[in-house]
DNA sequence: ATTTAATTGACAACATGTTGTCGCAATACT
DNA sequence: AGTATTGCGACAACATGTTGTCAATTAAAT
Protein backbone atom coordinates (compact mmCIF):
# COMPACT_ATOMS: atom_id res chain seq x y z
CA UNK A 1 0.00 0.00 0.00
CA UNK A 2 1.69 3.50 -1.28
CA UNK A 3 0.09 5.99 0.44
CA UNK A 4 0.46 9.66 0.17
CA UNK A 5 1.78 9.78 3.62
CA UNK A 6 4.44 6.85 2.68
CA UNK A 7 5.57 8.51 -0.44
CA UNK A 8 5.92 11.78 1.47
CA UNK A 9 7.72 10.57 4.39
CA UNK A 10 10.56 8.31 1.49
CA UNK A 11 10.66 12.14 0.66
CA UNK A 12 11.65 14.07 3.43
CA UNK A 13 13.87 11.44 3.85
CA UNK A 14 15.58 12.27 0.66
CA UNK A 15 15.39 15.65 1.22
CA UNK A 16 16.87 15.46 4.82
CA UNK A 17 19.34 13.19 3.63
CA UNK A 18 20.72 15.30 1.21
CA UNK A 19 20.45 18.25 3.75
CA UNK A 20 22.27 16.36 6.54
CA UNK A 21 25.55 15.57 4.00
CA UNK A 22 25.25 19.46 3.36
CA UNK A 23 25.75 19.71 7.13
CA UNK A 24 28.35 17.28 7.48
CA UNK A 25 30.63 19.28 4.99
CA UNK A 26 29.92 22.48 6.96
CA UNK A 27 30.46 20.82 10.37
CA UNK A 28 33.60 19.82 9.31
CA UNK A 29 34.54 23.23 7.92
CA UNK A 30 33.35 24.83 10.86
CA UNK A 31 35.14 22.60 13.05
CA UNK A 32 38.77 23.64 11.78
CA UNK A 33 37.80 27.41 11.81
CA UNK A 34 36.72 27.30 15.50
CA UNK A 35 39.91 25.43 15.94
CA UNK A 36 42.10 27.93 14.41
CA UNK A 37 39.95 30.96 16.37
CA UNK A 38 40.87 28.89 19.68
CA UNK A 39 44.70 28.48 18.90
CA UNK A 40 44.49 31.92 18.49
CA UNK A 41 42.54 33.06 21.95
CA UNK A 42 45.02 30.93 23.61
CA UNK A 43 48.08 31.83 22.12
CA UNK A 44 48.99 34.34 24.53
CA UNK A 45 48.59 31.83 26.78
CA UNK A 46 50.86 29.63 25.29
CA UNK A 47 48.17 27.32 24.89
CA UNK A 48 46.03 25.79 22.07
CA UNK A 49 42.69 24.82 21.82
CA UNK A 50 43.00 21.00 22.77
CA UNK A 51 44.58 21.87 26.00
CA UNK A 52 42.38 24.36 26.62
CA UNK A 53 39.33 22.01 25.74
CA UNK A 54 40.92 19.82 28.79
CA UNK A 55 41.26 22.84 31.54
CA UNK A 56 37.36 23.27 30.60
CA UNK A 57 36.85 19.30 30.79
CA UNK A 58 38.48 19.26 33.83
CA UNK A 59 37.34 22.65 35.96
CA UNK A 60 33.89 23.16 34.87
CA UNK A 61 32.58 19.30 36.07
CA UNK A 62 31.35 18.47 39.35
CA UNK A 63 33.21 15.67 40.24
CA UNK A 64 37.39 14.90 39.18
CA UNK A 65 37.73 12.61 36.50
CA UNK A 66 39.98 10.00 35.01
CA UNK A 67 41.76 10.49 31.79
CA UNK A 68 39.10 8.08 29.79
CA UNK A 69 36.37 9.46 31.28
CA UNK A 70 37.45 13.45 29.86
CA UNK A 71 37.47 11.47 26.44
CA UNK A 72 34.41 10.04 26.97
CA UNK A 73 32.82 13.45 27.41
CA UNK A 74 35.07 14.78 24.85
CA UNK A 75 34.11 11.90 22.43
CA UNK A 76 37.51 11.52 21.69
CA UNK A 77 40.07 8.51 22.32
CA UNK A 78 41.42 8.00 25.70
CA UNK A 79 45.54 7.81 23.92
CA UNK A 80 44.64 11.70 22.76
CA UNK A 81 43.43 12.59 25.88
CA UNK A 82 46.34 10.92 27.71
CA UNK A 83 49.08 12.40 25.67
CA UNK A 84 47.52 16.26 26.16
CA UNK A 85 47.19 15.42 29.78
CA UNK A 86 50.87 13.93 30.13
CA UNK A 87 52.02 16.95 28.42
CA UNK A 88 50.10 19.54 30.08
CA UNK A 89 51.53 17.72 33.30
CA UNK A 90 55.08 18.18 32.77
CA UNK A 91 53.95 22.35 31.90
CA UNK A 92 52.72 22.24 35.07
CA UNK A 93 49.30 22.59 33.94
CA UNK A 94 48.12 19.67 35.77
CA UNK A 95 48.22 17.41 38.69
CA UNK A 96 47.63 13.74 38.83
CA UNK A 97 46.15 12.88 42.08
CA UNK A 98 45.87 9.00 43.63
CA UNK A 99 42.30 7.81 43.07
CA UNK A 100 41.19 5.61 45.98
CA UNK A 101 38.64 3.45 43.64
CA UNK A 102 41.79 2.76 41.13
CA UNK A 103 45.26 2.18 41.36
CA UNK A 104 45.87 3.31 37.91
CA UNK A 105 43.42 6.25 36.83
CA UNK A 106 44.18 8.83 38.88
CA UNK A 107 42.18 12.25 38.81
CA UNK A 108 43.40 14.99 36.61
CA UNK A 109 43.48 18.46 38.56
CA UNK A 110 44.21 22.05 37.30
CA UNK A 111 47.10 23.35 39.23
CA UNK A 112 46.72 26.66 40.82
CA UNK A 113 48.72 28.36 37.44
CA UNK A 114 46.39 26.76 35.20
CA UNK A 115 43.45 27.58 37.33
CA UNK A 116 44.58 31.22 37.14
CA UNK A 117 44.85 30.70 32.88
CA UNK A 118 41.69 28.86 32.22
CA UNK A 119 39.51 32.16 34.45
CA UNK A 120 41.27 34.48 32.15
CA UNK A 121 40.10 32.72 29.22
CA UNK A 122 36.78 32.23 30.69
CA UNK A 123 36.81 36.00 30.69
CA UNK A 124 38.13 36.80 27.10
CA UNK A 125 35.85 34.21 25.65
CA UNK A 126 33.20 35.66 26.56
CA UNK A 127 32.74 38.40 24.32
CA UNK A 128 33.96 35.92 21.38
CA UNK A 129 31.06 33.90 21.83
CA UNK A 130 28.96 36.86 21.97
CA UNK A 131 30.30 38.40 19.04
CA UNK A 132 30.48 35.17 17.22
CA UNK A 133 26.70 34.60 17.94
CA UNK A 134 25.54 37.98 16.35
CA UNK A 135 22.87 38.07 14.41
CA UNK A 136 21.33 34.62 15.24
CA UNK A 137 18.34 34.80 17.42
CA UNK A 138 18.17 32.42 20.67
CA UNK A 139 15.66 29.94 18.75
CA UNK A 140 18.15 29.21 16.04
CA UNK A 141 20.81 28.51 18.19
CA UNK A 142 18.46 26.87 20.45
CA UNK A 143 17.92 24.77 17.60
CA UNK A 144 20.90 24.16 16.21
CA UNK A 145 22.24 23.44 19.66
CA UNK A 146 20.06 20.73 19.92
CA UNK A 147 20.09 19.45 16.78
CA UNK A 148 23.77 18.89 16.86
CA UNK A 149 23.78 17.57 20.05
CA UNK A 150 20.84 15.10 18.72
CA UNK A 151 22.73 13.94 16.31
CA UNK A 152 26.16 13.79 18.70
CA UNK A 153 24.04 11.20 20.96
CA UNK A 154 22.81 8.95 17.96
CA UNK A 155 25.92 8.27 16.36
CA UNK A 156 27.25 7.53 20.11
CA UNK A 157 25.18 4.92 20.53
CA UNK A 158 26.16 2.93 17.70
CA UNK B 1 19.25 55.81 27.72
CA UNK B 2 19.16 52.24 28.98
CA UNK B 3 16.19 51.53 27.33
CA UNK B 4 14.50 48.14 27.97
CA UNK B 5 14.97 47.31 24.32
CA UNK B 6 18.57 47.98 25.00
CA UNK B 7 18.70 45.55 28.01
CA UNK B 8 17.15 42.99 26.68
CA UNK B 9 19.67 42.87 23.86
CA UNK B 10 22.33 42.46 26.47
CA UNK B 11 21.05 39.59 27.92
CA UNK B 12 20.16 38.32 24.67
CA UNK B 13 23.31 38.72 23.46
CA UNK B 14 25.07 36.70 27.11
CA UNK B 15 22.36 33.92 26.41
CA UNK B 16 23.31 33.40 23.47
CA UNK B 17 27.40 33.65 23.62
CA UNK B 18 26.78 31.12 26.44
CA UNK B 19 24.66 28.96 24.12
CA UNK B 20 27.39 29.81 21.41
CA UNK B 21 30.29 28.00 23.61
CA UNK B 22 28.61 24.84 24.28
CA UNK B 23 27.78 24.58 20.13
CA UNK B 24 31.29 25.24 19.97
CA UNK B 25 32.06 22.34 21.89
CA UNK B 26 28.70 20.40 20.70
CA UNK B 27 30.87 20.82 17.21
CA UNK B 28 34.36 19.36 18.11
CA UNK B 29 32.82 16.55 19.49
CA UNK B 30 30.40 16.01 16.65
CA UNK B 31 32.81 16.80 13.85
CA UNK B 32 35.56 13.84 15.51
CA UNK B 33 32.56 11.04 15.12
CA UNK B 34 31.50 12.20 11.68
CA UNK B 35 35.09 12.16 10.48
CA UNK B 36 35.16 8.29 11.87
CA UNK B 37 32.20 7.29 10.82
CA UNK B 38 33.41 8.47 7.31
CA UNK B 39 36.50 6.54 7.44
CA UNK B 40 34.50 3.32 8.28
CA UNK B 41 32.18 4.12 5.73
CA UNK B 42 35.20 4.78 3.00
CA UNK B 43 36.95 1.76 4.44
CA UNK B 44 36.50 -1.06 2.20
CA UNK B 45 37.57 1.20 -0.80
CA UNK B 46 40.69 1.96 0.74
CA UNK B 47 40.20 5.64 1.47
CA UNK B 48 39.67 8.38 4.43
CA UNK B 49 36.96 11.00 5.07
CA UNK B 50 39.73 13.48 4.82
CA UNK B 51 40.17 11.84 1.13
CA UNK B 52 36.97 11.49 0.09
CA UNK B 53 36.08 15.04 1.09
CA UNK B 54 38.84 15.89 -1.81
CA UNK B 55 37.41 13.54 -4.31
CA UNK B 56 33.97 15.32 -3.53
CA UNK B 57 35.65 18.81 -3.73
CA UNK B 58 36.95 18.09 -7.16
CA UNK B 59 34.14 16.27 -8.51
CA UNK B 60 30.89 18.05 -7.70
CA UNK B 61 31.79 21.58 -8.78
CA UNK B 62 30.86 22.56 -12.18
CA UNK B 63 34.37 24.10 -13.11
CA UNK B 64 38.05 22.05 -12.34
CA UNK B 65 39.85 23.42 -9.42
CA UNK B 66 43.50 23.63 -8.22
CA UNK B 67 44.44 22.64 -5.07
CA UNK B 68 44.59 26.21 -3.24
CA UNK B 69 40.96 26.48 -4.56
CA UNK B 70 39.81 23.04 -3.05
CA UNK B 71 41.15 24.29 0.13
CA UNK B 72 39.52 27.24 0.58
CA UNK B 73 36.15 25.38 -0.21
CA UNK B 74 37.43 23.22 2.50
CA UNK B 75 38.11 25.74 4.72
CA UNK B 76 41.52 24.23 4.93
CA UNK B 77 44.89 25.35 4.89
CA UNK B 78 46.77 25.25 0.97
CA UNK B 79 49.56 22.88 2.26
CA UNK B 80 46.79 20.11 3.69
CA UNK B 81 44.95 19.85 0.47
CA UNK B 82 48.43 19.31 -1.28
CA UNK B 83 49.52 16.85 0.73
CA UNK B 84 46.49 14.31 0.10
CA UNK B 85 46.67 15.28 -3.76
CA UNK B 86 49.92 14.42 -3.94
CA UNK B 87 49.31 11.11 -2.22
CA UNK B 88 46.40 10.68 -3.79
CA UNK B 89 47.52 11.15 -7.28
CA UNK B 90 50.64 8.37 -6.81
CA UNK B 91 47.90 6.28 -5.50
CA UNK B 92 46.08 6.55 -9.20
CA UNK B 93 43.20 8.39 -7.73
CA UNK B 94 43.92 11.74 -9.23
CA UNK B 95 45.89 13.36 -11.77
CA UNK B 96 46.81 17.06 -12.04
CA UNK B 97 46.42 18.38 -16.04
CA UNK B 98 47.96 21.19 -17.28
CA UNK B 99 46.25 24.93 -16.51
CA UNK B 100 46.34 27.44 -19.10
CA UNK B 101 45.77 30.20 -16.91
CA UNK B 102 49.11 29.47 -14.32
CA UNK B 103 52.01 27.58 -14.77
CA UNK B 104 52.52 26.10 -11.71
CA UNK B 105 49.23 25.69 -10.15
CA UNK B 106 47.58 22.60 -12.27
CA UNK B 107 43.92 21.07 -12.06
CA UNK B 108 43.16 18.69 -10.20
CA UNK B 109 41.20 15.57 -11.54
CA UNK B 110 39.08 12.36 -10.97
CA UNK B 111 40.69 8.90 -12.41
CA UNK B 112 38.28 6.60 -13.77
CA UNK B 113 39.23 4.77 -11.05
CA UNK B 114 38.48 7.37 -8.30
CA UNK B 115 35.05 8.15 -9.94
CA UNK B 116 34.21 4.78 -9.80
CA UNK B 117 34.72 4.64 -5.88
CA UNK B 118 33.34 8.02 -6.07
CA UNK B 119 29.61 6.79 -7.03
CA UNK B 120 29.66 3.62 -5.51
CA UNK B 121 30.42 5.91 -2.14
CA UNK B 122 27.64 8.50 -2.95
CA UNK B 123 25.50 5.71 -3.25
CA UNK B 124 26.12 4.25 0.05
CA UNK B 125 26.21 7.08 1.66
CA UNK B 126 22.63 7.99 0.90
CA UNK B 127 20.95 5.52 3.38
CA UNK B 128 23.66 6.55 5.89
CA UNK B 129 22.82 10.28 5.65
CA UNK B 130 18.69 9.41 5.84
CA UNK B 131 19.73 7.21 8.89
CA UNK B 132 21.08 9.81 10.69
CA UNK B 133 18.54 12.36 9.89
CA UNK B 134 16.05 10.25 11.15
CA UNK B 135 13.95 12.32 14.05
CA UNK B 136 14.94 15.39 12.77
CA UNK B 137 12.14 18.03 11.24
CA UNK B 138 12.90 19.32 7.89
CA UNK B 139 12.93 23.07 9.46
CA UNK B 140 15.37 21.89 12.40
CA UNK B 141 17.56 20.66 9.48
CA UNK B 142 17.70 23.72 7.72
CA UNK B 143 17.90 25.91 10.78
CA UNK B 144 21.18 24.32 11.77
CA UNK B 145 22.67 24.49 8.06
CA UNK B 146 21.65 27.83 8.19
CA UNK B 147 23.19 28.82 11.27
CA UNK B 148 26.25 26.73 10.94
CA UNK B 149 26.88 28.28 7.54
CA UNK B 150 26.35 31.77 8.90
CA UNK B 151 28.73 30.98 11.57
CA UNK B 152 31.33 29.80 9.28
CA UNK B 153 31.15 32.59 6.59
CA UNK B 154 31.62 35.08 9.17
CA UNK B 155 34.72 33.68 10.54
CA UNK B 156 35.86 33.14 7.18
CA UNK B 157 35.90 37.27 6.42
CA UNK B 158 38.28 38.08 9.76
C1' DA C 1 36.13 -18.36 44.27
C1' DT C 2 37.66 -18.83 39.73
C1' DT C 3 37.50 -17.70 35.25
C1' DT C 4 36.38 -14.26 31.77
C1' DA C 5 35.72 -9.83 29.95
C1' DA C 6 36.33 -4.90 30.00
C1' DT C 7 39.21 -0.89 31.43
C1' DT C 8 43.48 1.45 31.90
C1' DG C 9 48.30 3.39 31.08
C1' DA C 10 52.29 3.15 28.20
C1' DC C 11 54.12 2.95 23.87
C1' DA C 12 54.23 2.90 18.79
C1' DA C 13 52.81 3.68 13.95
C1' DC C 14 50.36 6.42 11.17
C1' DA C 15 46.95 10.13 9.09
C1' DT C 16 46.02 14.72 8.85
C1' DG C 17 45.84 19.32 10.47
C1' DT C 18 48.70 23.73 11.43
C1' DT C 19 52.53 27.21 10.78
C1' DG C 20 56.70 28.67 8.59
C1' DT C 21 60.28 29.25 4.89
C1' DC C 22 61.98 29.33 0.20
C1' DG C 23 62.09 30.41 -4.69
C1' DC C 24 59.24 31.08 -8.69
C1' DA C 25 54.88 32.85 -11.04
C1' DA C 26 51.08 35.93 -11.45
C1' DT C 27 48.94 40.33 -10.18
C1' DA C 28 48.59 44.99 -8.70
C1' DC C 29 50.21 49.40 -8.28
C1' DT C 30 52.49 53.59 -9.73
C1' DA D 1 57.65 49.28 -18.00
C1' DG D 2 59.18 48.46 -13.46
C1' DT D 3 58.40 47.37 -8.81
C1' DA D 4 55.89 45.55 -4.86
C1' DT D 5 52.61 42.35 -3.29
C1' DT D 6 50.38 38.28 -3.39
C1' DG D 7 49.74 33.36 -4.73
C1' DC D 8 51.71 28.82 -5.49
C1' DG D 9 54.41 24.29 -4.94
C1' DA D 10 57.81 21.94 -2.24
C1' DC D 11 59.70 21.09 1.99
C1' DA D 12 60.01 20.75 7.02
C1' DA D 13 58.68 20.93 11.96
C1' DC D 14 55.25 20.20 14.93
C1' DA D 15 50.37 19.37 17.23
C1' DT D 16 46.82 16.32 17.61
C1' DG D 17 43.79 12.84 16.12
C1' DT D 18 43.28 7.66 15.06
C1' DT D 19 44.19 2.54 15.56
C1' DG D 20 46.66 -1.25 17.57
C1' DT D 21 49.31 -3.97 21.09
C1' DC D 22 50.73 -5.28 25.75
C1' DA D 23 50.58 -6.00 30.63
C1' DA D 24 48.23 -4.81 34.82
C1' DT D 25 43.93 -3.73 37.15
C1' DT D 26 39.04 -3.89 37.76
C1' DA D 27 34.50 -5.69 36.97
C1' DA D 28 31.43 -9.30 35.61
C1' DA D 29 29.81 -13.90 34.98
C1' DT D 30 29.42 -18.57 36.20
Amino acid sequence: MLSIKFLWEIMTAKENGEMFTQLTLEIFKLSGMLNNEGDELTKEFGLTSSRWKILGASEMSESRHTVPQIARTMGQSRQAVQRLVDVMTKDGLLNLVDNPNHKRAKYVELTPKARKIFYKLFDKQIPWAEHCSEGLSHKELETTLKVITMISNKLSKE
